[in-house]
DNA sequence: ATTAGCACTCGACCATCAAGAGTGCTAACA
DNA sequence: TGTTAGCACTCTTGATGGTCGAGTGCTAAT
């Protein structure tokens, strides 16, 4: 058996209704829809046929039935139009996003509000990091008597800044001197060489270790490591709007995993720098997740960063307006950050 | 009718069961516990006298009691006792808060965790801040061409950085200069007093106005605006193990507030440096929260800067364990981040 | 002043029932 | 041969009613 012309109809017919009501559909709502012209008996036929094929799931006998996984793939893969965003929530996102400061970590905040506004799911968002992150430029700011504080300006143009010790003996200006010299030496370098950049200066220099290795350690805590970066979640509650989280128990795993970010952040960052992913029900790793669906989408800052944005709904969530909001946001934020 | 030693003990029976099961508690169940040495009948009637002094309400004829939020207030004011932390949740927190880094960002997440852990209710941290904020260096670190980042240490340690513009015949050397001047002339003044500082600045100076106003405007929108500044919220998930929020309708509600962070922040900042402030039910000024409780305590960072925690569970929560806990943490939090 | 006894109230729980939506199958129809 | 009408059947949902038990308030006895 295949899939000829008339499944695919019915199938979108299903899966647009069942996106916008929640409910089982049976064959008499589709056939009243107009948009298949066919009695119900016909297309009950065709139903037990895309529930053969996989497509579609029935709750019990005398429902109607629901959408499989395998159906949304189909739905995202081949049926589903994406269109473009409207002016009027186009605007909307510049202009909220273009708001106050700049900065990068407010405009991750507000871009996270915005997205989860606007679709009423729950939204994620990665602040930029990058593969080849490079040191641009590294200054030591005195803040008392023996502390001072680590900034490291990388090609991103993020900044990361880390409190170290400092030998008593140190003063203000001794710490400019060494930040001058440390900017000169490691202009450039990614992580990893600024590691062997270190072992070169560990060998030819016998004084400062302390400090130096103490920079060393900070910088790789901070940068190096990333395990799991900064992340900002936006409407966490709005997912209870759903008929399925009806149920405090799913609520209550929902927000577990909202909160666990260490479970959150490689689920992002694995999407990588690809344009799009889209992650339905049972194709999520995490079990919490498992009929939830998990879109996708990266920004970029400057040529050498970039960030992740994903939004979480049910997996019969609003495809086709999700993926031309984050398709905005990415370029929204992208022209936002990179704008020199 | 006057509150006798009696009223108190059993009213004092009642809060404690019902805290322990959020069921209302009926005259039996008191005689029972042996903590009561009366009948249940004498219980009725002191219980009736309680419900007519407006300390208990009844659900329905045929239920049991349930304290009303004036017979908690009684509780927390008089009835209940403090007891100190055990020894070996008091371990566990500074040995949580002690793990990897002492920024003050860090610390204050990490005391979020714990704090919700340990309570299983919702708790909120605000980071550090003062009233009389002190400037204590300033320093201008280039990023690119022409921006370069302002980094701010007052007395509180804290830092507040932000990317500011600067004319583009600027080096490295003369920002370091400004600086110098900069943190010398403006060490040891609280925001107003640098505000006054910038005026004769500029009354005397002719160079430079455009990145000294660049400037001023930054350090007024960091440091001197914190309309809302940080705040961390641990534990959001925590109440929906409480049978309060079996209602999926409380819990959006809930989590909505969560949100907004503008309508939590104040709720903190009022209870100001206080050692302690208790909210219960309708004493909070938001109607979300108008059966919660919130219980909020303060710490310190050096000598001028508070920050301020807080506890939101059901009005039913277990007072004793989250002041004894929010006690210890604010001791902890402040011995952590003062120690030099 | 306290308590035992008792009638009364009311929610929680459960079984029963009717209504309605939807299906699968069969037979009729174009 | 593909499509459709008809019909018996299934299963959920919501309403109804009855029982059970916890708890109360009152009265009378201690």
């Amino acid at each position: 058996m295949r899939l000829d012309d008339r499944k695919f109809l019915i199938l979108k017919a299903i899966i647009d209704d069942y996106i916008l009501t929640a409910v089982p559909v049976g064959s008499r709502t589709i056939s009243r829809k107009g948009s298949v012209a066919f009695s119900p008996a016909t297309i009950r036929n065709e139903m037990s046929d895309l529930e053969e094929l996989g497509y579609l799931d029935q709750p019990h006998t005398s429902a109607g039935r629901i959408p499989s996984p395998k159906a949304y793939r189909l739905y995202v893969d081949h049926l589903v139009k994406i269109s473009e965003i409207s002016q009027g929530d186009a605007q909307q996102i510049t202009q909220y996003l273009d708001m106050r400061s700049r900065q990068v970590e407010d405009v991750i905040k507000r871009a996270a509000q915005v997205l989860s506004d606007m679709t009423q799911y729950t939204s994620l968002i990665t602040s930029p990091q990058s593969e080849s992150l490079r040191v641009k430029r590294i200054q030591l700011v005195p803040v008392s008597e023996n502390t001072a504080l680590l900034i490291v300006v990388t090609n991103a143009g993020i900044i990361k800044d880390a409190v170290v010790r400092v030998p008593d003996d140190f003063d203000e200006d001794q710490l400019y001197e060494l930040s001058l010299r440390l900017s000169a030496q490691l202009d450039g370098l990614t992580m990893s060489q600024v590691r062997q950049k270190f072992a070169e200066i560990f060998r030819d220099l016998n004084q400062n270790r302390k400090l130096l290795a103490a920079l060393l350690g900070t910088m790789e805590d901070r940068i190096g490591g990333q395990e799991h970066g900064d992340m900002v979640v936006g409407g966490s509650a709005n997912l209870l709007n759903y008929p399925e989280y009806a149920d405090v128990e799913k609520v209550k795993a929902f927000l577990g995993v909202l909160e666990s970010r260490e479970k959150l952040y490689p689920l992002l960052r694995q999407a990588g720098a690809v344009e799009f992913t889209i992650h339905i029900g049972p194709e999520n790793d995490l079990p919490e997740l498992q009929d939830c669906s998990l879109v996708t989408a990266s920004y970029r800052v400057g040529n050498h960063s970039t960030g992740t944005m994903g939004i979480i709904g049910p997996t019969r969530m609003n495809y086709a307006k999700v993926v031309s909001v984050l398709s905005f946001m990415g370029r929204a934020i992208t022209d936002m950050l990179s704008e020199k």
